[in-house]
DNA sequence: CAATCGTCCTGCGGGC
DNA sequence: TGCCCGCAGGACGATT
């Protein structure tokens, strides 16, 4: 599940490939949530809001795609019976969007409606930016107090790019349980919330995302790294690593969720 | 208004 | 071995 890390690091790929280069045509694979059928002009960005993908075209025009489950987006990566679609921008220099649950989009639009658009207006702010301050997540925290630690990391409108990966791993680096309310936290477990979500973001893209149950790989199609550093996340039926306690498996706003009983209070 | 629930979709793992 | 059922999850629309 591409959260902020994996979408970064893409991002970060395609973009070298394609920033100021020319879009041939595009190959519409499978019309599932896509709005266009043809495409071709000038790349002037390829960048990343929360988890969300926006490609800038010359006259006005963007592609705001969204990787959801299982989206790739691939340089030069496999044409196969989940790609969505391809952007060619000669016959061999190419990026492909695959996505076997087919959850995900790409839609065409002009630099007004993506303006109106409503996921992006209503993204949260971006956790790695540098005004993204510890009082800032504090005065985040105070806006919800009923609200738990690990459901509101997961939700888009207060937080951006989190998911359900790395919510969870948040709460267990900064040792709070993912169930708390928010309202409960001292500021000394804030600011290590803080410090965790931070830390472990920014390490997460160094690694080049997590490749967890064989799905996520980079822009170039190799996996990422950083699920080898995963401390929770993949611990589901094993122990703690920390104190060897079994790790308990809860679902929390719909999802699967793993904490360690003695490490997280 | 906010929180929760069902939905989309496919591949895979468990159970028999 | 093979089939069937259920589960996984991001975001959104419907519901409570």
């Amino acid at each position: 599940m591409p959260e902020l890390p994996e979408v970064e690091t893409v991002v970060r790929q395609i973009r070298t490939k394609i920033k100021d280069k020319k879009i041939l045509r595009v190959e519409i694979k499978d019309k599932k949530r896509v709005n266009f059928m043809r495409l071709s002009g000038k790349v002037l960005d390829l960048y990343r809001r929360g988890k969300g993908i926006i490609l800038k075209l010359d006259k006005g025009r963007n592609v705001l795609m969204h990787l959801k489950m299982s989206g790739r987006l691939l340089w030069r990566g496999p044409i196969e019976k989940s790609t969505k679609l391809v952007f060619y921008n000669n016959n061999k220099d190419y990026f492909v969007f695959n996505d076997v649950r087919r959850f995900g989009y790409a839609k065409l639009v002009s630099d007004q409606e993506l303006s109106q658009e409503k996921f992006l207006n209503n993204l949260g702010p971006e956790p790695l930016n540098k005004n993204f301050t510890l009082s800032e997540f504090t005065a985040l925290i105070n806006r919800k107090p009923k609200a738990k630690i690990k459901v509101i990391l997961n939700d888009q409108t207060w937080l951006a790019g989190v998911g359900n990966i790395y919510s969870q791993e948040i709460c267990y680096c900064a040792g709070v349980l993912p169930q708390r309310a928010l309202g409960s936290l001292q500021p000394e477990e804030i600011k290590r919330l803080y410090q965790c979500l931070k830390r472990i973001l920014t390490a997460a893209i160094k690694h080049r995302g997590s490749s967890v149950d064989e799905g996520y790989v980079d822009g170039l199609g190799v996996k990422g790294h950083y699920d080898k550093l995963l401390k929770i996340y993949s611990r589901k039926k094993k122990l703690c690593l920390r104190c060897k306690t079994p790790v308990i498996d809860v679902k929390l706003g719909g999802r699967g969720t793993r904490y360690c009983p003695k490490c997280q209070k």
